[in-house]
DNA sequence: GCTAAAGTAAACCGATCGGTTTAGCAGCGT
DNA sequence: ACGCTGCTAAACCGATCGGTTTACTTTAGC
């Protein structure tokens, strides 16, 4: 045995314990914040004694941060999966309305995906680096390969692409925000299709 | 003395020590969050004793109640205070390019803002009924109100005034979301007024 | 079969938590 | 002068916090 492998799998699989402890802070972090989530409970719900989580990851900021990380990971693979596979030939009005409508309803419909912003947004105070990766990771990716989108459509001539961009991730997140996170669904009630027909006949034109 | 003003003021004012006291909490919730604040440091940042704390709110959710409902109190008058006093027959564009642009320098260079929309939406998930109370009181009202400036404009045909003042609100919440509390400024940098060129241009037409 | 790494449950640590109690002090109405 | 109210500092309570330690068991490589 070289030392190649000298990490070898006792149990199951190289990193299982660790690959438990994650999944099992991720659920207490998303559930409960960070300040309010106890080590205790970590534990217990990754089925693993405690100090089996401070010999994986040294301390709750360092576990945290690993989680986050985790979630960033997810979350961009999650972003880049929805791309292009539509003809690019199309009238760019139907294939931006699809487009928008899919983000949206996969965004209202992932209840992690709606704790995950939660706790990115409410922790930025406290964690500017854990922010900073989730806007190098996810938010800036998202934005440029959406600018790119925009730039190689044939049909879309738009003068600020970039600043498109941004008109319609603020568009979609903030409406999911205030209807799904903020429980506007019954207080300024808004159906999706009106919103998605508006946003796109602004950015196309009408 | 009646029963009309039987609750005189000791030393100051009336409430002199509740206004303390809220005013503490708000800095210490504002903060820290709500789990990562102790009575303590309430206590403390008020200048006041614990037990004060304790007999002018019953608990810790219940000051935490109190404070949030101050908050949405400011950011109601705040919302509603920049209104209309432009000359309503102007060229649509340039109202609704400076509106914009008022909105969102007053925004960027609030900290108290920034802080309070982190916790609002931090909080949410643990909190549904504050979370409510700033739908209701700031999120509508300001809906309301952009929709019948937008409906009641001259020059203003808009298909849709409901779903345009989304778009626009959500453009710019996003943005102060992005640059400013997640730190994106450095990383995804776009300067206000191509934003606010590019918003104006989608909401009124080219 | 021995050893060493990894994991366990549980006790333990000092600190802090939300919340209460105690004793006493200052101002007010009667 | 008396008592009531509001307030104070500080002790106190049981629970829980993040983190460590102890003693013991399990597993795998040699």
């Amino acid at each position: 045995m070289t030392e190649a492998n000298y990490h070898s799998q006792r149990t199951k699989s190289a990193g299982a314990k660790s690959a438990a402890i994650l999944k099992g802070a991720m659920k207490e972090f998303l559930d409960n914040g960070y300040a309010a989530t106890s080590m205790d409970k970590v534990a217990k719900s990754a089925g693993v004694s405690k100090a089996t989580v401070y010999s994986h990851f040294g301390d709750k900021e360092s576990l945290f941060g690993a989680v986050m990380e985790d979630l960033v990971k997810d979350k961009f693979q999650q972003t880049m999966g929805l791309e292009a596979p539509q003809s690019l030939e199309q009238d760019p009005k139907i294939v931006l309305s699809a487009m928008a409508t899919k983000m949206l309803e996969n965004a209202q419909s992932d209840r992690s995906f709606q704790d995950f912003m939660r706790i990115i947004i409410g922790e930025s105070g406290r964690f500017p680096e854990i922010a900073k990766v989730y806007v190098n990771n996810v938010a800036k990716p998202a934005i440029e390969t959406l600018t790119k989108y925009f730039q190689s459509h044939p049909k879309l001539k738009l003068e600020d692409p970039e600043a498109t961009v941004r008109v319609m991730m603020g568009t979609l997140v903030y409406f999911v925000v205030l209807q799904q996170m903020m429980y506007g669904k019954d207080i300024v009630p808004l159906e999706n299709n009106r919103l998605v027909r508006t946003l796109t006949d602004a950015i196309v034109g009408k």
